[in-house]
RNA sequence: AGAGCGGGUCGGACGGUCGCUCCCGCACUUAUUUUAAGGUGUACUAAAGUGAGCUAAAGUUAAAAGUGAGCUAAAGUGAAAAAAUAAUCCACAACUUUAGGCACUUCAAACUUUAGGCACUUUAAUAGGUGCGGGUGAGGAAAGUCCGAGCAGGACAGGGCACGGUGGUGGUUAACGGCCACCCGGGGCAACCCGCGGGAAAGUGCCGCAGAAAACACACAGCCGAUGACCGCUAUAUACGGAACAGGCAAAGGUGAAAAGGUGCGGUAAGAGCGCACCGCAAAGCUGGUGACAGUUUUGGCAGGGCAAACCCCACCGCCUGCAAGACCAAGAAGCUGGUGCCCGGCCCGGGCGUUACCGGCGGGUAGGUCGCUUCCCGAUUCAUCGGGAGAGCUAAUCGGCAACGGUUAGUCAAGUUAAAUGGCCGUCGUCCCGUCAUAAUCGGCGGGAUACAGAACUCGGCUUAUAGGCCCGCUCUUUUA
């Protein structure tokens, strides 16, 4: 398996995929992304991305999409295996960006780091979280 | 050169690196398939048969000749085998044959065949995974889902009414509410643009505010008051004057989108198509045009408000629901109730299905996958292939047509996802704008900014809307130069 790849197997595809992460439960955000966590019994991570049709037009949720999954994709040796993660964009985020100017414009602004290391902090908390609740 | 009109077209480019979708090839790997075939094994099963030893009898002892008794059963031949006469068949020596008995010993041991089962295995097919290599991947609007088709289901998709749509004329097309050409009305000096552009003389209905009045004009304010009546003066009056009772009028005024054609002259008590001229209108005729319509002549003093995007009338068109259509597989479920006819669901005709199973309603359950689906079909095969046919497919050229469009020829086949691929990062360049440096000016250098609208979801033909910045073609008007 080479390091990067991303096939379909490590992503969430179906509904109970889903609704499994989030009765969980463990959720963190920060002020861009929402990230729920749940174990899994695959040994490796999988990823689900949810971007609401309150983010934008098609375009503007491609890119949103494609960012949050790049920032996946690219940090997956820094995240622990074994577990489920759902990504979203932050409620948060999109009231803050509606009111001060047009989505669009953030949207093309908003860079893969800043994504990434957003992520990277998020699972951060959401183990320790998830640590302290299990243990 | 400036201002403008119409149409077409592009809608960033290249490289590096890490990924994604689908397809093809190779390798490895996992699973499934025995209603894909073969092989091996098997004390797995079933059926059928053989079967040693034993007993008895007969026969032969090189072949030939010959013999085949007895008991029982079967087959063949034949009319008959309770006819072994002929023919036929079979057996006959380190024994053979035939027949029989038995269940003593061995014994579901051994062998053969058939059928099935199981296991292993080879090949094959299918599916998944991994790796390597190769190919492939958003738009002019993919959007809105507004029209028209294909396709699917409703048994068939038929007729009428209802309902809905369209609405100048003629073409074009698979079809259209699209497009083209023309007509009419309006706008612009012009290129050109705009118009839900049938019928208000079939009927019904509505017409706010303003205004006297919004539709049998029944006239607010007003004008006249010739004629008749009244009053005054006078002479008793038909003369003169007054008032405005009867009566006449619709010109001027104001309201409004709209108030019984417009302008001028005549005419009158005042007025009026009352008369005349020109314009407008209507009817009839003639000419031109496929037609919408246009031109023209004659006649009529003049029809009669608006709204049909109110109902309606006329002509034409239209069954309904939509790929979440629909088909198959898997999984799951709990029934209850109503009807005897039910269905084509707005109704009728007409038709179809069924006769104890169907159908309707409520409730419950599943909501995963495959196909549809991305050019399709057929054949060949050396397998990223080749050939043929079909497609309202796409792109050129050419011919016909004012054009929309059509014919012919050649080339070409171009994403196929489904929590939804077509991307992230970096570099170089392009285009436009701003600042600055330099220059007579342009070109140019440096720095900064901008690079739109927008993401396929069954497929086509249109329409509409959004769009940074370009490029090309044709045309109009004004100015200057030649």
């Amino acid at each position: 398996m080479k390091r990067f790849s991303f096939p379909k197997s490590r992503r969430l595809v179906t509904n109970r995929q889903f609704e499994a992460v989030l009765a969980r439960k463990l959720r963190v955000s920060d002020g861009l992304l929402t990230l729920y966590m749940a174990e899994n019994d695959c040994g490796y991570p999988r990823l689900g991305v949810s971007v609401a049709k309150s983010c934008g037009n098609a375009v503007v949720r491609n890119r949103l999409k494609r960012l949050l999954r790049e920032s996946f994709r690219q940090s997956r040796d820094e995240i622990p295996a074994g577990f489920d993660y759902l990504l979203m964009v932050s409620q948060q985020w999109t009231k803050k960006v509606e009111q001060s100017a047009g989505l669009g414009k953030d949207v093309k602004r908003l860079t893969y780091e800043r994504v990434r290391s957003s992520f990277l902090a998020l699972v951060d908390t959401a183990a320790k979280k998830g640590a302290a609740n299990g243990g």
